[in-house]
DNA sequence: TCAAGAAATAAGAATTATTCTAAACTGCGG
DNA sequence: CCGCAGTTTAGAATAATTCTTATTTCTTGA
Protein backbone atom coordinates (compact mmCIF):
# COMPACT_ATOMS: atom_id res chain seq x y z
CA UNK A 1 0.00 0.00 0.00
CA UNK A 2 2.53 2.19 0.90
CA UNK A 3 5.40 1.71 -1.33
CA UNK A 4 8.54 3.61 -0.39
CA UNK A 5 10.03 6.47 -1.42
CA UNK A 6 13.77 5.67 -2.17
CA UNK A 7 15.83 7.98 -0.31
CA UNK A 8 17.92 10.13 -2.31
CA UNK A 9 21.21 9.22 -1.34
CA UNK A 10 20.20 5.87 -3.31
CA UNK A 11 18.95 8.29 -6.23
CA UNK A 12 22.16 9.75 -6.26
CA UNK A 13 24.29 6.31 -6.10
CA UNK A 14 21.93 5.45 -8.98
CA UNK A 15 22.33 8.37 -10.99
CA UNK A 16 26.01 7.58 -10.41
CA UNK A 17 25.89 4.41 -11.74
CA UNK A 18 26.81 2.38 -8.50
CA UNK A 19 24.61 0.07 -7.21
CA UNK A 20 23.43 0.98 -4.05
CA UNK A 21 24.31 -0.96 -2.07
CA UNK A 22 23.83 -0.86 2.11
CA UNK A 23 27.60 0.31 2.58
CA UNK A 24 27.29 2.91 -0.04
CA UNK A 25 24.21 4.28 1.07
CA UNK A 26 25.26 4.84 4.16
CA UNK A 27 28.75 6.63 3.53
CA UNK A 28 26.96 8.59 1.21
CA UNK A 29 24.66 9.73 4.19
CA UNK A 30 27.30 10.54 5.97
CA UNK A 31 29.17 12.25 3.34
CA UNK A 32 26.66 14.02 1.41
CA UNK A 33 24.25 15.05 4.36
CA UNK A 34 26.55 17.15 6.06
CA UNK A 35 27.23 20.24 4.35
CA UNK A 36 30.63 20.86 3.13
CA UNK A 37 33.59 18.43 4.75
CA UNK A 38 36.69 17.31 3.88
CA UNK A 39 37.97 14.12 5.41
CA UNK A 40 39.96 11.35 5.71
CA UNK A 41 39.08 7.79 5.28
CA UNK A 42 40.54 6.77 8.25
CA UNK A 43 37.96 9.79 9.56
CA UNK A 44 34.83 8.52 7.59
CA UNK A 45 35.73 4.90 8.65
CA UNK A 46 35.61 6.22 12.39
CA UNK A 47 32.85 8.13 11.54
CA UNK A 48 30.53 4.88 10.41
CA UNK A 49 31.37 3.06 13.40
CA UNK A 50 30.64 5.92 15.85
CA UNK A 51 27.16 5.69 13.76
CA UNK A 52 27.20 1.84 14.00
CA UNK A 53 27.70 1.28 10.75
CA UNK A 54 29.37 -1.93 9.82
CA UNK A 55 31.86 -1.70 7.08
CA UNK A 56 35.57 -2.41 6.61
CA UNK A 57 37.88 -0.01 5.83
CA UNK A 58 38.75 -1.33 2.54
CA UNK A 59 35.67 -0.44 1.47
CA UNK A 60 35.57 3.15 3.04
CA UNK A 61 38.50 3.02 0.71
CA UNK A 62 37.16 2.06 -2.69
CA UNK A 63 33.94 3.71 -2.31
CA UNK A 64 35.66 6.92 -1.64
CA UNK A 65 37.58 6.57 -4.83
CA UNK A 66 34.74 5.40 -7.03
CA UNK A 67 32.56 8.52 -5.34
CA UNK A 68 35.28 10.62 -6.87
CA UNK A 69 35.42 8.59 -9.85
CA UNK A 70 31.42 9.60 -10.11
CA UNK A 71 31.73 13.24 -9.15
CA UNK A 72 30.17 12.96 -6.45
CA UNK A 73 33.72 13.72 -4.58
CA UNK A 74 36.86 15.36 -5.29
CA UNK A 75 40.24 14.47 -3.80
CA UNK A 76 42.52 16.75 -2.40
CA UNK A 77 46.11 16.13 -1.52
CA UNK A 78 47.87 18.92 0.39
CA UNK A 79 50.12 16.84 3.16
CA UNK A 80 52.55 13.86 2.38
CA UNK A 81 50.99 10.86 3.06
CA UNK A 82 47.12 11.31 3.44
CA UNK A 83 44.29 12.01 1.31
CA UNK A 84 41.56 14.32 2.06
CA UNK A 85 37.88 14.12 0.13
CA UNK A 86 35.86 17.26 -0.29
CA UNK A 87 32.16 17.17 -0.32
CA UNK A 88 32.42 20.48 -2.30
CA UNK A 89 32.95 19.47 -6.03
CA UNK A 90 32.11 23.05 -7.37
CA UNK A 91 34.79 24.98 -8.51
CA UNK A 92 37.01 26.25 -5.27
CA UNK A 93 40.13 26.78 -3.23
CA UNK A 94 41.22 25.91 -0.26
CA UNK A 95 43.15 27.49 3.08
CA UNK A 96 45.54 24.45 4.29
CA UNK A 97 46.40 24.85 8.28
CA UNK A 98 49.62 23.25 8.59
CA UNK A 99 49.24 23.73 12.43
CA UNK A 100 46.02 22.01 12.41
CA UNK A 101 46.11 19.92 9.46
CA UNK A 102 42.83 21.31 8.28
CA UNK A 103 41.34 22.24 5.12
CA UNK A 104 39.23 25.17 4.94
CA UNK A 105 36.79 26.45 1.60
CA UNK A 106 37.77 29.46 -0.67
CA UNK A 107 34.50 30.09 -2.81
CA UNK A 108 35.54 29.70 -6.59
CA UNK A 109 33.61 32.84 -7.20
CA UNK A 110 35.13 36.31 -7.62
CA UNK A 111 38.49 34.47 -8.20
CA UNK A 112 40.93 35.34 -10.74
CA UNK A 113 44.14 34.84 -11.86
CA UNK A 114 45.92 36.39 -14.78
CA UNK A 115 49.15 35.59 -16.33
CA UNK A 116 49.53 31.93 -16.59
CA UNK A 117 50.91 30.62 -19.84
CA UNK A 118 49.10 27.91 -21.64
CA UNK A 119 49.35 23.99 -20.86
CA UNK A 120 52.33 22.30 -22.85
CA UNK A 121 51.22 20.38 -26.07
CA UNK A 122 50.09 17.61 -26.04
CA UNK A 123 48.29 18.36 -22.36
CA UNK A 124 45.27 20.37 -21.43
CA UNK A 125 43.81 21.57 -18.32
CA UNK A 126 42.27 18.80 -15.83
CA UNK A 127 41.72 21.15 -12.60
CA UNK A 128 43.46 24.50 -11.10
CA UNK A 129 43.85 24.72 -7.50
CA UNK A 130 45.16 27.20 -5.42
CA UNK A 131 46.38 26.40 -1.93
CA UNK A 132 47.17 28.64 0.95
CA UNK A 133 48.67 27.26 3.23
CA UNK A 134 48.84 28.77 6.55
CA UNK A 135 50.74 29.34 10.04
CA UNK A 136 50.41 30.55 13.26
CA UNK A 137 49.82 34.32 13.21
CA UNK A 138 53.54 35.23 14.73
CA UNK A 139 53.04 39.04 14.91
CA UNK B 1 101.42 26.07 -0.26
CA UNK B 2 98.09 25.74 -2.19
CA UNK B 3 95.49 26.36 -0.10
CA UNK B 4 92.26 24.64 -1.33
CA UNK B 5 89.30 26.85 -2.52
CA UNK B 6 86.51 25.28 -0.40
CA UNK B 7 83.68 24.37 -3.25
CA UNK B 8 80.72 26.20 -3.30
CA UNK B 9 78.16 23.80 -2.06
CA UNK B 10 80.56 23.57 1.08
CA UNK B 11 79.87 27.32 1.62
CA UNK B 12 75.91 27.12 0.69
CA UNK B 13 75.89 24.61 3.56
CA UNK B 14 77.91 26.74 6.03
CA UNK B 15 75.67 29.50 5.44
CA UNK B 16 72.85 27.85 6.01
CA UNK B 17 74.36 26.24 9.30
CA UNK B 18 74.56 22.80 8.47
CA UNK B 19 78.30 20.96 8.87
CA UNK B 20 79.42 20.57 5.42
CA UNK B 21 79.89 16.55 5.51
CA UNK B 22 80.61 14.50 2.90
CA UNK B 23 76.97 13.33 2.36
CA UNK B 24 75.28 16.64 2.34
CA UNK B 25 78.32 18.01 0.28
CA UNK B 26 77.58 15.40 -2.86
CA UNK B 27 73.91 15.57 -2.51
CA UNK B 28 73.73 19.08 -2.85
CA UNK B 29 76.25 19.17 -5.85
CA UNK B 30 73.54 16.79 -7.25
CA UNK B 31 70.68 18.94 -6.63
CA UNK B 32 72.51 22.51 -6.93
CA UNK B 33 74.69 21.96 -9.80
CA UNK B 34 71.95 20.76 -12.22
CA UNK B 35 69.56 23.04 -12.83
CA UNK B 36 65.89 23.61 -12.19
CA UNK B 37 64.61 19.94 -10.82
CA UNK B 38 61.52 17.93 -8.74
CA UNK B 39 62.94 15.34 -7.76
CA UNK B 40 62.03 12.63 -5.25
CA UNK B 41 63.98 11.06 -2.32
CA UNK B 42 64.33 7.96 -4.04
CA UNK B 43 65.51 9.35 -7.18
CA UNK B 44 67.81 11.33 -5.35
CA UNK B 45 69.20 8.13 -3.60
CA UNK B 46 69.04 6.54 -7.09
CA UNK B 47 71.28 9.19 -8.61
CA UNK B 48 74.05 9.15 -5.88
CA UNK B 49 74.47 5.43 -6.18
CA UNK B 50 75.06 6.06 -10.13
CA UNK B 51 77.49 8.80 -9.00
CA UNK B 52 79.17 6.07 -6.72
CA UNK B 53 78.11 8.05 -3.67
CA UNK B 54 77.78 5.93 -0.61
CA UNK B 55 74.79 7.32 0.86
CA UNK B 56 71.60 5.66 2.93
CA UNK B 57 68.38 6.52 1.80
CA UNK B 58 67.46 7.43 5.87
CA UNK B 59 70.24 10.02 4.87
CA UNK B 60 68.83 11.73 1.85
CA UNK B 61 65.59 12.02 3.54
CA UNK B 62 67.18 13.65 6.62
CA UNK B 63 69.02 15.50 4.27
CA UNK B 64 66.19 16.90 2.31
CA UNK B 65 64.35 17.98 5.00
CA UNK B 66 67.37 19.96 6.41
CA UNK B 67 67.84 21.31 3.27
CA UNK B 68 64.16 22.43 2.73
CA UNK B 69 64.48 23.65 6.50
CA UNK B 70 67.23 25.94 5.51
CA UNK B 71 65.70 27.19 2.52
CA UNK B 72 67.56 25.69 -0.08
CA UNK B 73 64.74 23.19 -1.16
CA UNK B 74 61.04 23.68 -1.27
CA UNK B 75 58.33 20.38 -0.62
CA UNK B 76 55.82 20.17 -3.54
CA UNK B 77 52.80 17.85 -2.55
CA UNK B 78 50.58 16.96 -5.77
CA UNK B 79 50.57 13.07 -5.58
CA UNK B 80 49.22 11.10 -2.03
CA UNK B 81 52.25 9.37 -1.08
CA UNK B 82 55.01 11.01 -2.51
CA UNK B 83 56.76 14.15 -2.07
CA UNK B 84 58.46 15.80 -4.31
CA UNK B 85 61.86 18.40 -4.05
CA UNK B 86 61.97 21.47 -5.39
CA UNK B 87 65.74 23.23 -6.13
CA UNK B 88 63.63 26.19 -7.43
CA UNK B 89 62.88 28.32 -4.31
CA UNK B 90 62.13 31.49 -5.83
CA UNK B 91 57.83 31.93 -5.86
CA UNK B 92 56.59 30.11 -8.55
CA UNK B 93 54.02 27.49 -9.39
CA UNK B 94 53.58 23.95 -11.28
CA UNK B 95 51.89 22.38 -13.68
CA UNK B 96 50.98 19.04 -12.59
CA UNK B 97 50.85 16.15 -15.79
CA UNK B 98 49.26 13.27 -14.04
CA UNK B 99 50.26 11.04 -17.05
CA UNK B 100 53.98 11.76 -16.31
CA UNK B 101 53.63 12.63 -12.97
CA UNK B 102 56.09 15.00 -13.78
CA UNK B 103 56.07 18.78 -12.55
CA UNK B 104 56.39 22.00 -14.59
CA UNK B 105 57.28 25.34 -13.11
CA UNK B 106 55.31 28.22 -13.75
CA UNK B 107 57.27 31.40 -13.53
CA UNK B 108 56.17 33.75 -10.36
CA UNK B 109 55.97 36.89 -12.38
CA UNK B 110 53.13 38.32 -13.95
CA UNK B 111 50.89 36.42 -12.17
CA UNK B 112 47.94 38.07 -10.05
CA UNK B 113 45.36 36.18 -8.21
CA UNK B 114 42.55 38.69 -7.05
CA UNK B 115 39.69 38.01 -5.12
CA UNK B 116 40.91 35.77 -2.43
CA UNK B 117 39.82 36.37 1.00
CA UNK B 118 41.97 37.55 3.89
CA UNK B 119 43.09 34.03 6.06
CA UNK B 120 41.11 33.47 9.21
CA UNK B 121 42.48 35.33 12.52
CA UNK B 122 45.20 33.70 14.33
CA UNK B 123 46.57 32.55 11.12
CA UNK B 124 49.13 34.00 8.57
CA UNK B 125 49.65 32.47 4.65
CA UNK B 126 52.95 31.39 4.74
CA UNK B 127 52.94 29.99 0.93
CA UNK B 128 50.21 30.71 -2.19
CA UNK B 129 50.58 28.14 -4.52
CA UNK B 130 48.46 27.20 -7.74
CA UNK B 131 49.11 23.45 -9.20
CA UNK B 132 47.68 23.38 -12.66
CA UNK B 133 46.29 19.67 -13.27
CA UNK B 134 47.09 18.17 -16.86
CA UNK B 135 46.06 15.58 -18.26
CA UNK B 136 46.20 14.10 -22.11
CA UNK B 137 45.02 16.13 -24.73
CA UNK B 138 41.93 14.56 -25.63
CA UNK B 139 40.72 16.80 -28.28
C1' DT C 1 98.49 16.72 16.43
C1' DC C 2 95.16 14.67 19.29
C1' DA C 3 91.38 13.69 22.38
C1' DA C 4 86.66 14.25 23.40
C1' DG C 5 82.14 15.56 22.66
C1' DA C 6 78.62 16.70 19.45
C1' DA C 7 76.54 15.85 15.31
C1' DA C 8 75.65 12.89 11.49
C1' DT C 9 75.26 8.43 9.20
C1' DA C 10 73.61 3.84 8.24
C1' DA C 11 71.25 -0.59 8.62
C1' DG C 12 67.41 -2.42 9.53
C1' DA C 13 63.16 -2.45 12.07
C1' DA C 14 58.94 0.01 12.52
C1' DT C 15 55.07 2.88 11.20
C1' DT C 16 51.38 4.72 8.31
C1' DA C 17 48.44 5.14 4.71
C1' DT C 18 46.82 2.67 1.19
C1' DT C 19 46.11 -1.27 -2.02
C1' DC C 20 45.68 -6.05 -3.09
C1' DT C 21 43.96 -10.91 -2.74
C1' DA C 22 40.70 -14.34 -2.52
C1' DA C 23 36.91 -15.96 -0.45
C1' DA C 24 32.17 -15.02 1.16
C1' DC C 25 28.06 -12.29 0.37
C1' DT C 26 24.21 -9.68 -1.83
C1' DG C 27 21.43 -6.81 -5.04
C1' DC C 28 18.74 -7.54 -8.78
C1' DG C 29 17.17 -9.20 -13.41
C1' DG C 30 14.85 -13.01 -15.02
C1' DC D 1 13.31 -17.98 -5.96
C1' DC D 2 18.02 -18.68 -9.10
C1' DG D 3 22.18 -17.28 -10.47
C1' DC D 4 25.75 -14.43 -11.29
C1' DA D 5 28.12 -10.12 -11.64
C1' DG D 6 29.30 -6.85 -8.63
C1' DT D 7 30.53 -5.93 -3.80
C1' DT D 8 32.42 -6.55 0.64
C1' DT D 9 35.75 -8.17 3.82
C1' DA D 10 39.75 -9.76 6.60
C1' DG D 11 44.02 -9.98 6.38
C1' DA D 12 48.24 -9.93 3.82
C1' DA D 13 51.04 -7.04 1.03
C1' DT D 14 53.12 -2.64 -0.55
C1' DA D 15 55.32 1.78 -0.68
C1' DA D 16 56.96 5.83 1.21
C1' DT D 17 58.75 7.53 5.04
C1' DT D 18 60.38 7.63 9.86
C1' DC D 19 62.59 5.75 13.84
C1' DT D 20 66.15 3.39 16.62
C1' DT D 21 70.57 2.55 17.88
C1' DA D 22 75.24 1.59 17.18
C1' DT D 23 79.00 3.45 14.63
C1' DT D 24 81.45 6.99 12.29
C1' DT D 25 82.93 11.58 11.37
C1' DC D 26 83.29 16.52 12.10
C1' DT D 27 84.90 20.27 15.00
C1' DT D 28 87.39 22.33 18.42
C1' DG D 29 90.26 23.33 21.95
C1' DA D 30 94.13 21.53 24.55
MN1 LIG E 1 43.53 7.97 -4.63
MN1 LIG F 1 58.37 15.92 4.77
ZN1 LIG G 1 36.84 22.10 -0.34
ZN1 LIG H 1 59.19 24.11 -9.17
Amino acid sequence: MKPEAPPKAVLRLREAGLRPTRQRVALARLLLENGGRHITAEQLHGEARAAAIRVSLATVYNTLHQFTGAGLLREVVVEPGRSYFDTNTTEHHHFFDEAKSELLDIGGDGIVISGLPRPPSGTEVRRLEIIVRLGPDRH
